[in-house]
DNA sequence: AGCATGCCTTGATCTGAATCAAGATTCACA
DNA sequence: TGTGAATCTTGATTCAGATCAAGGCATGCT
């Protein structure tokens, strides 16, 4: 597939003129991560920004006692790690692919041009705002809610309304990514079954429409 | 103290053009605002961007059941707010002054005009990875820290590293502010207190800096 | 000044979820 | 295709911190 194709299917890059995206196609570099592959580190300098098209990367901080905190999972289709775009230019997390990955990877400078453009400059500030919503609500979620309902909402978040949907992630990724153990998230699967909640079998989950 | 003076020490603006600072100057509309006073409300329509010079500001959002679970607490100096700016024109958090405060208003659509500023435009983006960065690690400290390290971390934040400090706030509001109840914070004073570690009597903190 | 409302403390109890432990199952890879 | 290493489950135990309760102190308001 072409990039300039890959672009127009990014929801990001949806609102942008076909020349800018013809232009951004030109500089963006695709790179591909095998599971488990550390894209960077929490610290490391960093030079670009990312767009992931394919697959599972999640952002994380690891503790001093060396506990992983899931900060946000990726969904293709988003961009991470603009972060290093001004002040400082390390990453403040670190990036692993959940599964086989595809991205494209963009320079910071280059980055930094596409902001004169207008357009392009009010789209990726509303992105980020978008996303410091995001981080606003997962404090809440992480303080206020219990772990069940943190899993619902991860559900809802990651799939959607569905009443079946495969699930490339491990239990143990999903457990981390809504700062529980896979002890407490087995639990609570097993209670959700019982109650015909919730079913995750393999990599498939369904759920009871009715409820 | 005229407009331009107060921008003058504000950090966000130290680095714009004496120029840029007078056009803000002129578009800046001062507000006061009286202890518990509510700014806005999460889910108000919002058109204003707002400085905080003089107080303390507190973001939060409200649980279902009622709770208040904290954001941030603003120091002045601080923007905030600007994520209505793009995207949505709601608030995603509710602002009230935990003490009498000061702030400086700034209409949505003279802050879109001034981002026409390159220079200003960066100092903005900055400011809001900076924000990012800050959220992120709210996640971390809240879901991998026991209440009495985010009570020291907490301090540090809003006095520096100090031996002796005032703080207005109440009691309830740093343990809200640290997410936890009043009465697990009154039991980790007082445990403090008998380690030497730190007192807290009226509103009067003091550290023992041998430790 | 006097009352009330909210703030702070201390004690007793409860509880959701972490931790520790030990199998069972699945997966990756040589 | 077999074996070692992860992942997943289930049980027992522990623990930090919330909740409930009640008394003492401020603080503001009329």
């Amino acid at each position: 597939m072409e990039k300039a194709d890959i672009l127009n299917q990014i929801q990001f890059f949806e609102d942008l003129s076909g020349e800018s995206r013809n232009v951004l196609a030109g500089i963006c570099i695709p790179k591909q991560l095998k599971k488990k592959e550390i894209l960077f580190l929490e610290g490391d300098k960093g030079f670009s920004v990312y767009i992931l098209t394919v697959g599972i990367i999640q952002l994380y901080k690891t503790s001093p006692e060396g506990r992983e905190i899931v900060i946000k999972v990726v969904k293709p289709g988003e961009m991470f790690a603009e972060v290093i775009l001004f002040e400082e230019n390390r990453y403040p997390v670190s990036a692993v692919a959940l599964v086989r990955s595809k991205l494209l990877l963009i320079p910071k400078h280059q980055f930094t041009c596409l902001l004169e453009n207008e357009k392009f400059r009010i789209e990726f500030i509303g992105s980020m705002m978008k996303k410091m919503r995001y981080l606003a609500d997962q404090i809440k979620y992480l303080t206020s809610t219990d772990v069940e309902e943190r899993l619902l909402m991860f559900l809802k978040e990651q799939f959607g309304e569905f009443d079946e949907t495969v699930c490339q992630l491990s239990k143990k990724d999903v457990a981390a990514a809504i700062g529980t153990t896979p002890e407490t998230l087995s639990r609570i699967l097993l209670r959700l079954k019982k109650e015909g909640v919730l079913i995750w079998e393999g990599s498939k989950i369904s759920r009871n429409p009715g409820i």
